[in-house]
DNA sequence: CGGTTGCCCGACAACGTTGTCAGGTCCATG
DNA sequence: CATGGACCTGACAACGTTGTCGGGCAACCG
């Protein structure tokens, strides 16, 4: 019975309670204290109700990583997942949808944003392992993901999500980026376009290459030579696209329509576009949804993904391995989609 | 000397080595390993050259799990975030400020989306508290956080963020509402407009609240008085936005100007004001910047918030806490900013 | 030359939990 | 009444690490 006057003083610091203090209180052994915190059979119903009321009135919190020391399928009940930025709009509704799996399966997320940097890769693989989290979900920035091999043969199981791995055999969920750009140009030429822009991110980004890759295949599908003069690649933000649109619109024989294929990309092809007053006049369609391309005049017709779809699966994909699944490495391609909107079907050339 | 003929399998599952197998292969005690991975002083270079060699050819990796446990700080080096929803771009971005600074740190994040759930709110902190984190940055969904008085006290710092926590004195971090809505209907006050509609998002939600506050104290200080009809609550997404705006437009005595108080509000108008094509008519001021504002037409006028200082200052006071910082709860405003577009400047009745 | 100091190093306990195991009680059965 | 089984419970070791402490050795001092 303490009876100490002064108990609300907001400074008071206590002691976290353990497993031993519940036990304690409840006057039982520690072990039946853990049985009951997890649910164990053989308890009675009476210890069952002292222990719970003990570590209510104790506002006891089981210690997971303690547990994890000795629980012998040892899980922290914690995934990894990498990604380009958090704040990336496409990033963060994959993480979402990740989230969205890993709460059903009691699990919780440690997120880190890579920025495209092959550093940031290695440092945070490392920073998860030693925080022992039980499944990786890595989108790929270093050239080379043979390092994460030995965490899978640890039994970590690795999902790659919107790019492809290399070096190594592992699921992998990504957009259909050549058939999504193939998808683009098909359109643009079907308005009766023969001189097309591309305009791309860095070489060095695996879906940059992608939609490239689509684009001259299409190009060349469609029987329309590829005018290497229309193809701009290491574009990463939306002020270098909006300069070398103003570039481009001002050749001898400049493009008719644009395929911008990413996001920022596609809005400084627009700001160009309606600061040369050509928004009307040349067509566009960007690769990635601008959620608010319905807003602009012309509304913006692009090649949308669903991040949403591509984190759910990859999710499922990673607790199925964790729970023992050992088929092959597989790789799921999300299909895009054609949003049609006004931009992209502006008329070419009579 | 093991001389296994097929050692390539893919299918091969290696034990995850432990500071113990360091030590046998370094032929050095265990403690030494601790001394040399943790940096300690009193190892003659030989020795820490052999653990680290021992350490690289076996890709040990600490478990910062077991080393918290015995500790003295006791630190997993981790901490949680509670957000809205971590798909949620004004969430992505202070929860991308947030991470920066704890990377700095050496910490790790442990994000939760609540979805305005209060009983997520529950579920998260729990599964946060059971993993250990050092410091909660939260987000207030329920209308009482005395529940994590208890937390504190036991030593893992609280900060809030763009909402303000009750029953619980705590560091807190949000945007000046009020000051950004009296900035919104003071603007459109002075290009001549005195019938000014609020469309609002759900009272329940604090920051709905406050801006109608600063939107209503602002009227009173123009000497404009209130119309009940011009002030609609409740609204959460786009098409309900939308369809207010088409109702409003219809009374008798309609505004001639909106501010809609968030977001997605805003697009919702933007799209009902298209849709009737009195976009260049009425006059729009959106609280919370629309990213892709500039390419409307109108340009949109926002009050943008700064989600990364919003962020950056919330981790910056959690470190210092965790430093020892034990000056009182303090609440930091972080004010708006009035972007200038189009939309906003339209003026009203002569 | 004995003693002291400073540097290296390892044995051991402990962190909070769970797995193992054995002991105890109670009831039904032979 | 003896025996067995089902059920309940707690003592103990172990998980992988770090804090404590003391031993060994070389160098230096008086």
């Amino acid at each position: 019975m303490t009876s100490v006057s002064d108990d609300s003083s907001p400074t008071v610091r206590h002691r976290r309670p353990t497993m031993r203090d519940v036990a304690r209180v409840a006057g039982v052994g520690i072990k039946t204290v853990s049985r009951v915190i997890n649910g164990e059979p053989n308890v009675s119903p009476a210890t069952a109700e002292r222990v719970n009321r003990a570590a209510a009135d104790l506002h006891y919190e089981p210690d997971l990583q303690a547990g994890n020391l000795r629980r012998s399928d040892g899980r922290s009940r914690t995934l990894g997942l990498l990604v380009s930025s958090v704040a990336n709009p496409f990033a963060a509704q994959v993480h979402r949808a990740i989230e969205r799996v890993a709460t059903e399966y009691g699990y919780a997320v440690l997120a880190a944003s890579l920025e495209d940097d092959p550093a940031a890769e290695l440092r945070a693989v490392t920073a998860l392992a030693r925080r022992r989290v039980d499944g990786f979900i890595v989108t790929p920035v270093r050239d080379d993901q043979s390092y994460l091999r030995v965490h899978v043969d640890r039994g970590t199981p690795l999902v790659c999500v919107d790019r492809t791995p290399h070096g190594i055999e592992t699921d992998c969920v990504v957009t259909g980026n050549v058939d999504g750009a193939r998808d683009a140009v098909r359109h643009l030429a079907s308005y009766g376009h023969r001189r097309i822009a591309f305009l791309g991110d860095l070489e060095r980004i695996e879906t940059a290459r992608l939609r490239r890759e689509g684009y001259l295949t299409e190009l060349a599908t469609a029987g329309i030579d590829a005018d290497p003069a229309l193809m701009v690649l290491g574009l990463h933000d939306d002020a270098s696209a909006t300069a070398v649109v103003r570039t481009l619109l001002a050749l001898p024989d400049p493009p008719t329509a644009i395929f911008s294929s990413q996001n920022l990309i596609t809005i400084g092809t627009i700001r160009a576009l309606q600061q040369l007053g050509r928004e009307n006049d040349i067509a566009l369609v960007g690769f990635d949804d601008v959620e608010t391309g319905d807003l602009m005049k012309p509304a913006v017709t692009t090649i949308a993904q669903d991040p949403d779809r591509i984190g759910r699966l990859a999710a499922e994909r990673l607790f199925a391995h964790l729970e023992g699944d050992t088929s092959a490495a597989r790789q799921v391609v999300v299909p895009t989609r054609l949003i049609v909107r006004g931009s992209g079907e502006i008329p070419g050339p009579a």
